[in-house]
DNA sequence: CAGTGGTCTAGACCACCTC
DNA sequence: AGGTGGTCTAGACCACTGT
């Protein structure tokens, strides 16, 4: 009925508080041992017999599988239970399109359409694009899949004054990159992309397929070409707990 | 006493099961309303009135706030209470010294060692440095600190037979890269680097001054000189609701 | 229907800060 | 002492999956 003084308190010791370890946290680590003895795909113990086994309560459990599936060790799936996670997947950020970067790694790279249309563009939006607020841009929203994983749900911006008949041209290409190179003669040099944590949206778990409140990796491409001139402004969101991403840095020109 | 059943059921209507919205996150808004009347450093209501104001329990408007903390919109601090955070920090992803790196931003960059020593490598280790396991390493572990505020912990490894007697050129540099530089005469040219997401451990919330299981961006650093050969492996662990990384991409040379 | 995970509640007690 | 956030419990009910 009350909390269990025995346990989470006074763990340190240093006045400093440099370590107090709740008991979730060590009751993660007794599922972590848990889940090392098995394979890939197998299922976890069921929450309520977690709890019983490990004497504590099934919040305590969640909250510790929680965190294991934050970090990519677990799966949940309603229904059905909780698996060990394969490991996470890399992904090589490089000025490439999507369709190339799979095909690189052998995954069998797909898209699906969620949305596309003509929005105007805002203040922020105009600046990126180096266009006018209140421009038309157009918009398309891709869910992308890798090997038949839902990998990311991407957002690009493009200027639909400068790429007029774009949303028609890219049926006929394989990408978007591609269409932008052989219709418009518009090739990339350079950009930068911004990388920080976001938590998944209700809609972006949906579309995901996994958990509202899991910690994403957020992406913001702002490309370039020869000229300097803007050309897109891509917003990715990626599950945190299945993709890795790497980047070859080399001396600044300075 | 029981569950509210006029509430976080049946939001969507669609099959597909595009957004369900729990009441958690129906709460998560109204309290960003609140956060987004204040300015940065104000006190938000305290929980258990917010969880009467909201007509909700307290363990919801935690969940809440939980998410708001870790998206970087607010911070708690045990005994005072919850408040407004202030914008995320950038942090560029250069080849270049973390002296350099804050100088450039107008920042104060200041450094704490928490332990320095050396180990013997393990098979993982020893492969990216490029020695045999068992071989000593000098391993580094370093808090960074920017304008005084705790940033990431920083854990660098270098091969000890390569740089004798590098721990104690340190004090005499002003970073490790330019003692490399000036007393081993190597000079970093490549180096990948791989970002993901972790939670973070009860020793790394101390440290970082922030909770456990909050989302970290974690930046683990393969750096290599002149001829190819690998010279460092570091890891870095940043508070994810605290910065944002900025890395410029450039066509690839294949 | 039974079993699994998902959400929510009410309340207890601990740890920390300020007065 | 009194307020704030931090942890934990026991139990209810919902949603989804399989038999």
């Amino acid at each position: 009925m009350t909390t269990d003084v025995s346990s989470a308190q006074h763990v340190t010791g240093a006045p400093g508080g440099v370590a107090r370890v709740p008991k979730y946290y060590r009751v993660k680590q007794q599922v972590l041992d848990i889940a090392e003895s098995l394979m890939p795909g197998s299922r976890m113990p069921a929450e309520r017999l977690l709890a019983v086994r490990l004497d504590t309560s099934r919040t305590t459990v969640r909250h510790a599988l929680q965190e294991l599936v934050g970090e990519g060790r677990l799966d949940r799936v309603q229904g059905k239970g909780t698996f060990i996670a394969r490991p996470k997947l890399y992904r090589t950020l490089q000025l490439t399109s999507h369709t190339e970067d799979m095909q690189a790694q052998g995954l069998e790279p797909a898209s699906q359409v969620l949305d596309i249309g003509h929005i105007d563009a805002d203040e922020k939006l105009a600046g990126l694009l180096g266009i006018e607020p209140g421009e038309s841009v157009l918009r398309i929203e891709r869910l992308r899949l890798a090997s038949g994983e839902p990998m990311a749900i991407e957002t690009t911006h493009l200027s639909a004054r400068r790429f007029p008949g774009l949303r028609e041209s890219l049926d006929r290409h394989r990408s978007l990159y591609s269409a932008l190179s052989e219709v418009y003669g518009v090739h990339l040099e350079q950009a930068e992309e911004g990388i920080e944590t976001s938590l998944a949206t209700p809609r972006e778990a949906a579309l995901l397929r996994t958990a509202v409140g899991l910690p994403m990796l957020l992406l913001s491409r702002h490309s370039h070409d020869e000229e300097g001139r803007p050309v897109e402004w891509v917003r990715s969101v990626y599950r945190g707990s299945r993709y890795k991403f790497v980047v070859t840095l080399m001396p600044t020109a300075d």
